[in-house]
DNA sequence: GTAGGGTTAG
């Protein structure tokens, strides 16, 4: 046993106290902890030890953490809470998978110690770590402990568990935790609508969101609906391209006084750009007061700008970047983004040749596009060789679809054999290799390589269409008649055929590979998703009114070139989000100029 | 042993 400590250690552990908050950097705390072993208070004073080691785990240098466990090793009996502190450090750090030895008593010293008891805070931060590594198996035994422990009515850590569950993709359980909680606040909803949101469930995320929107004040106080849940629906919308939805939440955050929040606005600006209405977004940035604004402010307004094709505008607000806001990773992808779509092919160099950060796969995908679009395939290449790490499959698939734009054979069939050795066995893959022999007329190769199609068992990545009439969504899958009103649907596609063909159209049939005739081609074209969105909102709203398509994939030419000419036929507004952008159709052109 | 731990945007 510790002696008791001394009046005179009492004093100097109150005077350690009142410096504990002082401490910042690696060499304050080795000195710190340097004291509080001389002076014996390391295991006199067990709440200041502690506390002590929680700040240490959390400081932000690559030697704090391992000097915090090792502190943690060199204790004969350590506290639930020394244990709690190397936990929390652990959890956050980058191998957060290592608080899970750490609770298993795997890090400890071999000749045990008494092991410490947990509590729900221990299992509060080893949620944490399987939240981070998505292991949601972890999270289940986890789950177990916590029950046998008997913290099982604790709100925030249930609401921890459930959190943690969606994280890893375990929504059905993140679910059952939620509905067997028999008290709940609000974070316990928002880590639900959060999940959900983030997860594969959007559209369940936005039911649930408007009957809490419709039953606030019915609810206790204590689960009323707060900024965060705003931001969770938005986010939602925003996945979903639900305007309709996106507006009501904006109306919902106003009445509950959220829309001087920041991080509101934040949301608000991306879920508007993602719904399609730039021109909201831009209202709400301008809305939120110079000094008030984030660097997510600011990437969520340049992304807006790429997306709808405004890669000048989006130049000029990187550039009107106040002084103390440093731009980082997402920053440099929005306008790298922007010049891509909008062809500024110096810019986007310019941009990329005076990044403060270290550019990402993504960063070099996109100046790969935009290098490649522009024709400068050499140059695209050779990025792709002297990049600090190995391309991957999606950036191969760009040098890919720009060698196939260029009609570049060489540099298709070598990026076609790296797809191969990365095990890429897509559709697409194929049709563009494809179709660079096809515009050579090799005939003989484009027939091997539906040889090879045939024999590997290709994935058809499915691609589907979406719009909202009324507020309700309306899916389209290529070619389907699952819709309610198909028979119209078809009816109205047939019309619009011949309408469009008197203004000179030519089913543009080149990205169909499939072993059938021309007219079979123009078949499987003419009932892509997106035309039978179209076709749909055409039929389903007053004339003159926009129609708004979301598409899982990029729109194809054909469809491109249909849309610019309903556009022009019908005097319709088509906006299309794709994967990469916004297309906003009218009278026959399209906002991309058709480089995309 | 007083608290500490939960939900949010690009």
């Amino acid at each position: 046993m510790p002696s008791p400590p001394t009046s005179t250690a009492a004093a100097a552990a109150q005077q350690l106290e009142s410096l504990l908050p002082l401490l910042s950097t690696l060499s304050h705390y080795k000195q710190f902890h340097a004291r509080l072993h001389a002076l014996g208070t390391l295991h006199s004073y067990p709440s200041l030890r502690a506390r002590f080691l929680d700040r240490l785990a959390l400081l932000p240098h690559a030697d704090a953490l391992p000097h915090a466990l090792l502190l943690l090793r060199s204790l004969p009996s350590p506290a639930t809470n020394d244990l709690n502190a190397a936990l929390r450090g652990l959890a956050a750090s980058p191998h957060p998978a290592r608080s899970l030895l750490l609770l298993a008593g795997r890090l400890l010293p071999a000749p045990a110690p008494p092991r410490p008891r947990l509590d729900a805070l221990s299992l509060s931060f080893a949620l944490k770590a399987t939240a981070r590594c998505s292991d949601a198996f972890a999270t289940l035994q986890l789950h177990a402990i916590l029950v046998r422990l008997g913290v099982a009515a604790d709100v925030r850590l249930m609401t921890t568990l459930l959190d943690s569950y969606a994280k890893c993709g375990d929504l059905a359980s993140a679910r059952k935790v939620f509905d067997e909680m028999s008290v709940r606040d609000v974070a316990t909803w928002n880590a639900l609508l959060a999940g959900l949101a983030q997860g594969t469930e959007p559209n369940l995320a936005l039911v649930l969101f408007r009957r809490l929107a419709g039953s606030f004040r019915e609810l206790p106080p204590r689960e009323d609906p707060n900024e965060v849940t705003v931001v969770a629906a938005l986010s939602a919308c925003a996945q979903l391209g639900a305007l309709k939805d996106g507006l009501a939440a904006h109306e919902f955050a106003r009445t509950i006084g959220a829309v001087g929040n920041v991080r509101v606005c934040n949301s608000l600006i991306d879920m508007y750009s993602k719904c399609g209405s730039l021109s909201r977004a831009l209202e709400v940035f301008h809305s939120i007061k110079l000094e008030d604004r984030t660097l997510v402010s600011y990437n969520a307004t340049i992304q807006a700008l790429s997306m709808h094709g405004h890669g000048e505008d989006a130049l000029k607000l990187f550039d009107e970047m106040p002084a103390r806001i440093e731009p980082d990773e997402v920053t440099y992808l929005a306008v790298l983004g922007g010049c891509n779509h909008a062809g500024l092919v110096d810019d986007g160099c310019r941009v990329f040749d005076s990044m403060r950060v270290a550019p990402n796969m993504k960063h070099y995908g996109t100046i790969v596009d935009l290098l490649g679009r522009a024709g400068r395939l050499a140059e695209a290449h050779d990025m792709i060789m002297h990049m600090p790490f190995p391309a991957d499959i999606v950036l191969w698939q760009t040098l890919l679809g720009t060698a196939k734009m260029h009609g570049n054979v060489d540099l298709a069939e070598l990026a076609a054999t790296k797809l191969a050795d990365l095990g890429s066995n897509v559709d697409g893959d194929y049709v563009l290799l494809s179709n660079v022999y096809a515009s050579k007329s090799w005939w003989v190769d484009v027939g091997r390589v539906r040889d090879t199609m045939r024999s590997n068992d290709v994935k058809k990545v499915p691609g589907f269409s979406y719009t909202e009439i009324d507020g309700v969504m309306h899916k389209f899958i290529n070619g389907d008649k699952e819709h309610m009103r198909w028979r119209e649907i078809y009816r109205a596609l047939d019309e619009i055929g011949s309408r469009i063909c008197e203004l000179g159209y030519e089913p543009e049939t080149s990205n169909v590979l499939h072993d059938i005739g021309e007219e079979e081609k123009q078949y499987a074209l003419s009932y892509h998703s997106e035309k039978l969105a179209i076709a749909f909102g055409l039929i389903s709203t007053p004339p003159g009114e926009t129609i708004r398509v979301i598409k899982n994939l990029r729109i194809c030419g054909d469809c491109h070139v249909v849309a610019k000419l309903i556009s022009k036929a019908y005097g319709r507004v088509i906006i299309i989000r794709d994967r990469a952008r916004f297309h906003r159709f009218e009278d026959g052109q399209c906002s991309c100029r058709d480089y995309w």
